[in-house]
DNA sequence: CCAAGTCCTGCAATCGGTTTGCAGTCCCGC
DNA sequence: GCGGGACTGCAAACCGATTGCAGGACTTGG
């Protein structure tokens, strides 16, 4: 599957460390660089946004690998901080690719029709951190923080309409429509189904 | 910023609005005022920090109602602005009663152990939003923040220890223990089955 | 006060995201 | 090259959340 370049947000800004590294830190701490672990690092890094487990997966292509090694490398890799996870309300993790020099602290802005993810710099000051932690007496204070908004191209669309297609450069996500919609989730039941 | 001092679960600054002003508020989107919807408002009046659907069902105690009907319910105020969902980042949506004059903007400070939810006041100057939104081109931007750390109390449990039972006077929850694990979510799966 | 029309509720099935037991496979150090 | 632990695929199962359906509860109008 083609997930490719024209990445809407800072499409070249890509993290170009070498895979070795990443490996490297692997086996430091005695885990295995299989096939499996490789492939799915290579996708994170070749995006900027991050990523749920399906797209990932869809990402894959032929290098495939099945969801749950998915699932249970996005815990590892975690826990070891070679990728950060990030929530934006829809119901489903994202997750980034951690690499020394270029991830520092950042946040997103999430469009709510497409879904298009744009990284933003802006957070407040540290000592508003620090103060609020000393204020109400708590230890390792962290926050989470994601904006949520209507972008440009969607506020040019018609309004009651699905969210856009192809219409221009930057498709939304490589695996297709992924629109989420933060504080609205939307599961379903197919149709219906009669007795057993 | 700072709203009452070592309040960590305000217990008594509860929202006192009349009940009736609520259904009234009801009857007015042709909603019918059903005596499940006044037990969840209800429950949601008296509780300071946001609730969880489940959390709203047990502590509906004898005034039972379906789960379903909850979560319907919690859709249909949500949209009438009657209450406020917020988000933790564990897999679970909690809500928070809205009222015209106490319901200003505010965000959480949550443990990562107890589970413990202070609510804080303290967020970024509204013109960086707006300075964000202008310069990606995006409308009507709005954000999601919550804290999260290790409460007072937790700070001193041996550390590796489940998260605390009762040991001291401000109980997390009043529907009981509820330990959310932001970012490290908990599901399970039985045991284990023989062939059907 | 009753009847009709709606909205609502309970129930159970279902959905999507995520987790896990199990058994076979792969990676790495020896 | 071998052995054992780490890892993978598969499928079952979990969980929060959603929804079709049919009966029940509010409201309004008469």
């Amino acid at each position: 599957m083609n997930n490719a370049c024209s990445q809407h947000a800072h499409p070249h800004r890509l993290v170009q460390q070498p895979l070795t590294e990443l490996t490297d830190r692997l086996r430091a701490s005695s885990r295995k660089v299989t096939g499996q672990r490789q492939a799915i690092l290579d996708v994170l890094r070749r995006h900027a946004s991050p990523l749920t487990n399906r797209q990932i997966h869809d990402a894959l292509g032929k290098a495939d690998c099945d969801l749950a090694t998915i699932y249970r490398n996005m815990h590892t890799l975690t826990a070891m901080g070679l990728v950060k996870r990030f929530d934006f309300g829809d119901g489903s993790a994202r997750f980034e690719l951690v690499t020394d020099e270029s991830n520092h602290h950042h946040h997103h802005l999430v469009c709510n029709r497409c879904a298009i993810i744009v990284e933003v710099e802006d957070c407040f000051p540290p000592e508003y951190e620090t103060e609020l932690a000393k204020r109400h007496g708590f230890a390792s204070v962290t926050h989470r923080l994601e904006f949520f908004g209507l972008c440009p191209r969607c506020q040019k669309e018609p309004a009651t309409e699905p969210p856009p297609s192809g219409t221009g450069s930057a498709a939304s996500t490589p695996t297709g429509a992924n629109p989420l919609l933060p504080q609205k989730l939307k599961r379903g039941r197919k149709p219906a189904k009669v007795a057993p």
